[in-house]
DNA sequence: TGACCTTTATATCGATCGATATAAATTGGG
DNA sequence: CCCAATTTATATCGATCGATATAAAGGTCA
């Protein structure tokens, strides 16, 4: 073929100093969480979520290699993320169940703790609407990102309320169940993550505010009461 | 450009008759769904669609117009499939509100066997797992089918509900947080649809049998009977 | 300042996407 | 049995995808 193969680029104006990779990266990753949660792995274009972050597409794979190791990359920076706005709440709830804490009563009120935590995290946040679609869509359809995801994220979470709620029920009952009932009261929760857009518009909300907010914890307080009363069994 | 735009196309062996056209729209339909439940509806090509319904892949458009076509109409036909797995269950429910029903214990009953039915219909059976992923997938990223799932879907499906929470408290408390304690409800069940795979996981099930199903069927159970005990502010 | 590494930018490749023009095959009505 | 309508099949277009080769620019340190 006639033109020798890759041509001569042209560089267009300078623009000042180069970013620190570290913040190039951020940009990067905070471009992409919402374009995978928007548009799933495949439905994202690395050439959209480059132009939101404001750099070039090749930056992508110079940063993280391929759009699967930029996936993998979200998945972490969520759990990172999640972990960092939970650890006030959950720190005192792990230290009491590591001591092979048996105080009932403290673990119900470390539970509802964990739980306000939770819809802190979850409803309150607007950054969490974004990760949940992220979250959802692997949860459904494992990809790259599942095995993070699992390990640091579900499995833990739930089951650090499982043993909250077995304890708070005195040891009587199942694990097993407590993990189910954990699994569900958690689950709870999805209509304020995934499914915000549609609650809203069911309950007629224009913005999920302090009263809204302090409704959905009633909610979440008088399940986990319900919870901790009946013992599996026992009924 | 030398060659006349357009060449003449060349057909292999017949293969004996035609398909009705219903035929075909159902076959694609079955291919699609999935496909768009997985990948996504930016994800999900059309000719893996087309190649997993055994056409080719002009077929799609001839039969649904466009790819967005096919969207919509796998979202009524999720849609039409939910309500026929759901009529025995609600008609009774739908009829005693209908009459005004007053009866606090009946309406007890009827939201036990209206979520009985979903149980059965959402965590039995198989299909529910596919419907599930375009269903979530809908509801945090709103596309071509959104309108069709709230209308036909969410929204009647959570204000039957909530109706019946209503008026097994028989009547006290308000509507509003009868609404909300009803899609929380119904949120408890996403983790056995889209999440169905991460709470096996946790569980340590290898498959959702009888016993697991006893087990659903008891927690939502005692979650329909704690929501009906407390009347919200007399607490 | 000059050599070297890091980071950013351009151009382009091969693959795949949704859509459609075109034609062949089948069906059904008279 | 023929003809119009229906359905299926082939080939191909223009757009977009992820990736990469290549070059230029900024940063670092002697």
């Amino acid at each position: 073929m006639p033109y020798g193969r890759r041509m001569a680029p042209r560089r267009s104006a300078p623009r000042g100093s180069y970013a620190k990779s570290a913040d190039t990266r951020r940009a990067i990753l905070d471009a992409a969480i919402p374009a995978f949660a928007e548009h799933g792995p495949e439905g994202a274009s690395t050439r959209g979520i480059a132009t939101a972050a404001g750099v070039n597409q090749p930056a992508l794979n110079y940063h993280f290699g391929s759009k699967d190791g930029l996936y993998r990359q979200c998945a972490e920076a969520i759990v990172d993320r999640f972990a960092l706005s939970m650890g006030e709440s959950t720190a005192p709830a792990v230290e009491f169940l590591a001591a092979g804490g048996s105080d009932a009563a403290r673990a119900h009120t470390l539970l509802n703790g964990v739980m306000h935590g939770l819809v802190d995290t979850l409803v309150a946040s607007t950054d969490a609407q974004v990760w949940s679609g992220f979250v959802a869509r692997e949860m459904h359809a494992p990809g790259e990102a599942f095995a993070v995801l699992y390990e640091r994220l579900w499995q833990p979470g739930t089951e650090l309320a499982a043993q909250l709620i077995h304890a708070a029920r005195g040891g009587r009952g199942g694990i097993e169940t407590a993990r189910l009932e954990a699994a569900m009261l958690i689950s709870n929760l999805v209509a304020f993550t995934s499914g915000r857009r549609v609650t809203k518009k069911i309950m007629g909300w224009q913005e999920i505010g302090p009263d809204q907010l302090a409704a959905v914890r009633r909610s979440i307080a008088r399940q986990v009461d319900a919870l901790v009363a009946v013992v599996p069994g026992d009924e």
